[in-house]
DNA sequence: TAGTGGTCTAGACCACTCG
DNA sequence: GAGTGGTCTAGACCACTAC
């Protein structure tokens, strides 16, 4: 099928990542050196250090010349693909994801969508509207456009797909980018009959534009939650960052 | 004093930056092959390498084996250094900070504040209200608490310092991480008062908690932006992330 | 001063894209 | 099949930390 051979690095990250957090070093504790880890690994300091890279991006683990590299706190880490999908997000955190498209249609694109879809204005474009649960609560209204080839994909799918992103990258849509805008937004007549809140309502407001790996965008979304459901959190270093999306604590 | 020269990968980097930017390849245009650029930069394929992942991490082009890489939309890209003071990031938009310290007092941290430091509740740690601006507008209200050894330094600042964070960095601190939570908040008493809001109008809350390359906590603050002054973005893909905060469009 | 991570090089092979 | 980016190696030197 799609299988291939994950790289080393990627298998020595998860190696060391599985020690970090089963507490083989302790929090605040100390790695081995680049020389170590390679040796015990039979692989090259490059290798090593490209396997650090990405925990070091992940925030489980420091760096600085001179000393070796510190353990951090557990950080709540979301690969891209729970990002992607608010299903695998929801399912990642043991909570059941539900869902119903209560709107789809084609129709012109208007001046911002055909900007955010870098798309001439009055192409057609794929309408969806859809309300999301999670565990049976309503909890986020979802409105997504996405551009000619990809919606026809999602037009042709059952009523009740439950993770549309999923049965997208089956049907060979790679997402690989992700822009994302998170502000504050006012619930309209919709979002409070769906979300169950009052009109005017502070609703905490996603907007997301995906592209596949050729930069081509394949949908913008623009995501309402329900006060108190969800935050966005961000880790970010002098070198990277990482995103993840957690459930609110209230 | 504290300069030291870059490395040539950071200098290529900012380099082929320019050169996106200034249009030389265009948008949707495609870079010059790894090799070609090592060659025509004098350096190895390897350095290249090194400056076209800061690049992929800012959004700035993609990458996909088999092609050439290809310039993406304009991304708009903040620095760790500009995320970590509201200071920079006001003067990168060309608007004019201001803020004013309201309250500043030693006290005991309580069971949160020393969670997220790091430290035994009841240990002396200070507590500062700041109230920011932007171009003379009320825009957000900081709540921060500082550990004792950089408490110690902001306590001993005049009070009318522009820039917090650049005086710590004067002062030897170095700030390496941070970690961002972004919700969504109710203006309480002193919110509504502080930045000319209704009590319980909502705000864009953003925590964060920044640490020192050996990953100690240097400060925990809670920031309450009024709605419509800011959004937060992130840049995210397979491989990285990278977050920004932005002028509010609304 | 010894040890560590940061930078850089030179070369190799592979997986993938595209004409 | 030619060209490109992804992975991996082996070795070198440097900047910084900590003793």
């Amino acid at each position: 099928m799609n299988r291939q051979k994950a790289a080393r690095y990627r298998e020595l990250a998860a190696a060391l990542r599985e020690d970090v957090q089963s507490g083989v070093y302790g929090e605040g504790g100390r790695l081995p050196s680049e020389e170590a880890l390679a040796a015990s690994h039979g692989v090259s300091r490059g290798t090593v250090r490209q396997a650090l890279a990405l925990l070091r991006a992940e925030g489980v683990v420091t760096s600085r010349r001179g000393t070796r590299r510190v353990v951090l706190e557990q950080p709540r880490v979301q690969s891209f693909a729970e990002l992607s999908s608010f299903t695998r997000w929801a399912r990642s955190l043991g909570e059941e994801p539900g869902g119903s498209v209560l709107d789809l249609h084609w129709r012109a694109a208007d001046a911002i969508e055909a900007d955010r879809l870098r798309l001439a204005p009055g192409t057609r474009v794929l309408w969806v509207l859809r309300l999301r649960t999670l565990g049976g609560e309503p909890v986020m209204v979802e409105r997504t456009v996405y551009p000619e080839p990809v919606g026809a994909l999602v037009a042709a799918m059952p009523a009740d797909t439950v993770s549309v992103t999923e049965l997208l990258e089956a049907r060979g849509v790679v997402l690989a980018d992700a822009d994302h805008t998170v502000d504050l937004a006012l619930a309209d007549a919709d979002d409070a009959r769906l979300l169950d809140c009052a009109p005017a309502a502070p609703l905490l407001r996603e907007r997301r534009r995906t592209s596949d790996p050729t930069g081509l965008p394949v949908e913008w979304s623009e995501d309402r939650y329900r006060a108190g459901t969800v935050a966005f959190t961000v880790h970010n270093s002098l070198a990277t960052t990482a995103l993840a999306r957690t459930r609110s604590e209230g």
